[in-house]
RNA sequence: GGGGGAAUGAGCUAACCUGGUAUGCUGCUAGCUUUGGGAGCUAGUUGUCAGUGUUCAAAUCACUGUUCCCCCA
């Protein structure tokens, strides 16, 4: 199987269906089935996500996916920003409902509700609360499975505090949750960008979202975390009793990983033309063993296999023996597409020389491993996934790296747009009063304005006469902002 | 949000313009032979996206709907 990268798109959509990743038969339009190898690698990155989630104090929940109308309508600027997009569950037995059901497109209405009854005092905070689920958002926007799809699964953590720096401080541990899980574990490179006022959460004070990169240099959002402030524990009156006796506000976050989203991410970053890569700890399968047979050699080299399938097994590895009646050449190319990051070959040539040879996933080296000693085996595979990998995020930094750009003329970004990711250029502003400057860009060069990098100290130099300008009104820059073409 | 294209067994596809028994490949099932980079032979297996209209007759023509893909905002 030979599927050229280097067209993004079509790449894509035939990973997704050679992999069975997932069927697009549903017939509601962008709604998926998730099929058992996709969902396999993303409980994998649930597990991580969750787990750096709880050693920094959060507990999970699960709260109900249907909100009432009069819960979602209490903070104006979330109506504003999701009512668009909200299924609504209006029947229900037969009859009407009493009131409007939103299916959840985000639970901030649904769980506030629930805190301003849980918090009372300063003992009660922090409260930090996660839960993992599915959302449901009507977009308009052209969907593509795992990237932008009307369903979607994900976390989303809720937490509130007694202060702004509380809050703040929460803002910037999300970061580095997203650092150390999704560049750290699933090797995936990002940029954590302020976004500029025109662009954030509706309903927030202020947006940090982590773009990724697509091989055809778009952008694609993964998590983003959000300073609500007191936005909406004022709307829905969530209040704790401080050391004075008096009734406060609490200061909230939210921090939404979409994993599904952040699986595509993964696919597109790593694959390549025979298929999937994934990380040695996030493939369903770690080591398929495949065994070459010949009608008089079969119980024999069977037995083999079986011995050291028990044995890696009891190392916590995943292993399978793939001992259908495809060829072996059907099954090298079947488990390259789906990514699995070691093949074993077994033969009796091998048995005879007391030998299994190992093949990797990611650069296609084989190795001939001796079998004497069943150490030397886990120690090889253990080397060989730590190298893999080290190898797939320095590879994967190292393209992100490249993509960086920067421009001072809106000729130069659309020319650099071609053939890199993010753009640097000088701009008047990332309040709202930048929006129509942003429009611009949008018009004449296709690319979005994502943001500032968080606490960058780089400030363009605007003083005369030779000053930077912003790109698009020309007026004197007041900060370096990002623009990149966007899915 | 705007524009364009497409839909034929599980997948790909021919027939559509010019209405008349739906083609081939892959898959799947069974059997035999095979197995170090997508095996071979034999037999079997399922289909015109949905609805309406025109017609003696619709995969084919018209209208409506649904879904998928691509491009632009």
């Amino acid at each position: 199987m030979n599927i050229p990268k280097s067209n993004f798109s079509e790449w894509y959509n035939t990973i997704i269906k050679e992999a069975q990743l997932c069927d697009l038969r549903y017939g509601i339009k962008g709604f998926v089935v998730f099929m058992p190898w996709a969902v396999m690698t993303m409980n994998k990155m649930y597990g991580m996500y969750e787990r750096s989630l709880e050693v920094r104090g959060h507990v999970p929940a699960l709260f109900p996916a249907l909100i009432p109308e009069s819960y979602f309508m209490r903070e104006s600027d979330h109506v504003k920003g999701f009512v668009p997009e909200v299924f609504w569950v209006t029947e229900a037995g037969g009859n009407k409902t009493e009131e409007k059901y939103a299916m959840r497109p985000t639970s901030e209405t649904a769980m506030y509700t629930m805190y301003a009854l849980w918090i009372h005092g300063m003992t009660d905070l922090p409260l930090k609360i996660y839960q993992r689920c599915q959302v449901w958002r009507h977009e308009t926007k052209a969907t593509k499975p795992f990237i932008r799809s009307r369903e979607f699964h994900w976390i989303e953590a809720h937490d509130c505090f007694a202060t702004r720096e509380g809050a703040m401080a929460q803002v910037k541990e999300d970061m580095a949750m997203a650092e150390e899980v999704i560049h750290g574990q699933y090797c995936v490179p990002f940029i954590f960008f302020k976004r500029p006022q025109w662009d954030k959460f509706a309903g927030a004070e202020d947006t940090y979202a982590a773009d990724a990169l697509m091989p055809d240099g778009r952008t694609l959002q993964l998590p983003s975390t959000h300073m609500l402030g007191q936005h909406f524990s004022k709307a829905f009156d969530i209040k704790y009793t401080d050391a004075s006796g008096k009734d406060e506000y609490v200061w909230q976050t939210c921090y939404g990983p979409a994993i599904s989203r952040i699986y595509a991410a993964v696919i597109a970053t790593h694959g390549d033309d025979k298929g999937l890569i994934l990380p040695f700890d996030l493939a369903p399968l770690q080591i398929v063993i495949v065994p070459i047979i010949k009608p008089e050699t079969k119980d024999s080299v069977l037995a083999n296999c079986e011995e050291i399938k028990n044995f890696l097994v009891k190392q916590n590895l995943t292993v399978k023996i793939d001992d259908s009646e495809r060829t072996p050449g059907f099954k090298f190319n079947e488990w390259e597409m789906k990514g699995v990051p070691i093949r074993l070959e077994l033969g009796m040539r091998d048995i005879e020389s007391n030998s299994v040879i190992l093949v990797r996933r990611d650069n296609g080296q084989k190795t001939k491993v001796s079998t004497l000693d069943p150490k030397l085996l886990i120690e090889k595979i253990e080397e060989s996934a730590n190298n893999m990998r080290l190898e797939l995020k320095k590879k994967a930094d190292e393209w992100f790296e490249k993509k960086l750009a920067t421009a001072e003329t809106m000729d130069e970004l659309s020319k650099k747009l071609e053939t890199s990711g993010f753009i640097q250029v000088p701009f008047c502003t990332d309040q709202m009063e930048g929006e129509k400057c942003a429009d611009l860009v949008r018009e004449k060069a296709q690319a979005n304005m994502r943001g500032s990098i968080f606490e960058s100290k780089e400030k363009p130099d605007s003083a005369k006469p030779k000053g930077k300008k912003c790109i698009a009104c020309q007026k004197p820059a007041a900060i370096y902002l990002y623009a990149a073409r966007q899915y």
